[in-house]
DNA sequence: AACTATACGGAGCCTCGTTCCGTTTCCGCA
DNA sequence: TGCGGAAACGGAACGAGGCTCCGTATAGTT
């Protein structure tokens, strides 16, 4: 699926910048968060603006290239979880938990999955197209095996745990954890239906 | 509460400019959404930016003024949906749905309200101030009634609520409703305990 | 060594928030 | 009625940040 060979080999001079681009950004994501300045991601990594911008057109395609590993991490613990927990929705709510974990642990990751604004668009896409086909798994698994509701919706899902996620850092009163559990116990069957 | 004769009357002109601030605030609100740029709502209402700030200094302020009626009414359905429904967990469910609504009509209002910006903090405030309590209400006696469980957070919920209906007006396949609802049934009692 | 496709850097433009201060307006008082 | 000064006004101007554009530098090729 990617593109090693397919095209183009790029200049080894472009090939050094965008590694150090990487390192630079991860680095600046951690310091200042994930919307912190162009300006200063360049300047970290010796670089113009311009060659930002060439090799990642958006901050969301930084962001996506920074990030890829442990969502495909994530995306890639759906089924292992779901072939070594007891239940179905024991693998679930690990697989939430892990979820949180990931996007409450970088500075505004959660704001920026919310972000309407649309150069945002493909950190999106890129989420949900990764990890709703894991969770609509999980999620399956656990209405077969009776646990919960059928109606389940897995895109729904994301997006009201992703939600729930935000201001989780800054503010000591509000535990994300705590209303993920609700969602996830409001899912589960009732004993008596 | 208010401060109608408290101190120093503002002259005509202030107060006739306040009056058409709110107004052109509340359309452009509509029109743009609440982070429509400042200059905008100046030009609407026919006035510098000078003046805009002066009446209200941050963007906050001016939200709050316009908003406040409704925030209010939100307020004072509490303890009357409390009187006049079935059991309080209706009234809950009633109270959450009429927040819902009034969030997410508004654009971007839900977003601003977890917006992590400085000079929001006067919203979150304003918002969590007047509605807190009236949700601890709600809670409280839902928990007396045995209904819920007797460990719910009405700061937390309100958050989380309020959460779940970011990106609400622009994503047709997410629904809050269905995410608050599954909130709330977490919070139920289950019948065996 | 010469040549050219690539890539680079950062000045510059744009939008938007916010401040500052010279000008205008209101209104109590003589 | 006319004046003086406090209260308001308006918008130019500044800073911060996103993004583009193009002259310059260089890797890789012949």
């Amino acid at each position: 699926m990617t593109d090693d060979k397919t095209r183009a080999p790029k200049r080894a001079d472009a090939q050094r910048n965008e590694r150090n681009l990487l390192d630079a950004a991860a680095k600046v994501f951690v310091r200042s968060g994930v919307h912190a300045p162009v300006r200063e991601i360049a300047a970290e990594a010796g670089v113009g603006m311009g060659t930002i911008y060439r090799h990642f057109p958006t901050r969301a395609d930084l962001i996506i290239a920074v990030y890829r590993h442990q969502v495909e991490a994530c995306a890639q613990a759906g089924p292992t979880l779901l072939a070594n927990s007891a239940s179905p929705h024991a693998a679930l709510a690990q697989w939430v938990a892990m979820f949180v974990e990931f996007v409450t642990t970088k500075h505004g990751l959660a704001t920026a999955l919310r972000s309407d604004h649309a150069s945002f668009d493909a950190l999106h896409a890129y989420f949900l197209d990764r990890l709703v086909p894991v969770c609509a798994q999980l999620l399956d698994a656990a209405a077969r095996a009776k646990e919960i509701r059928a109606d389940g919706d897995a895109y729904a899902l994301l997006r009201g745990v992703g939600n729930l996620c935000i201001g989780a850092e800054d503010d000591p009163r509000y535990d994300p954890h705590v209303m993920i559990d609700l969602l996830l116990t409001g899912l589960r069957r009732r004993a008596g239906h």
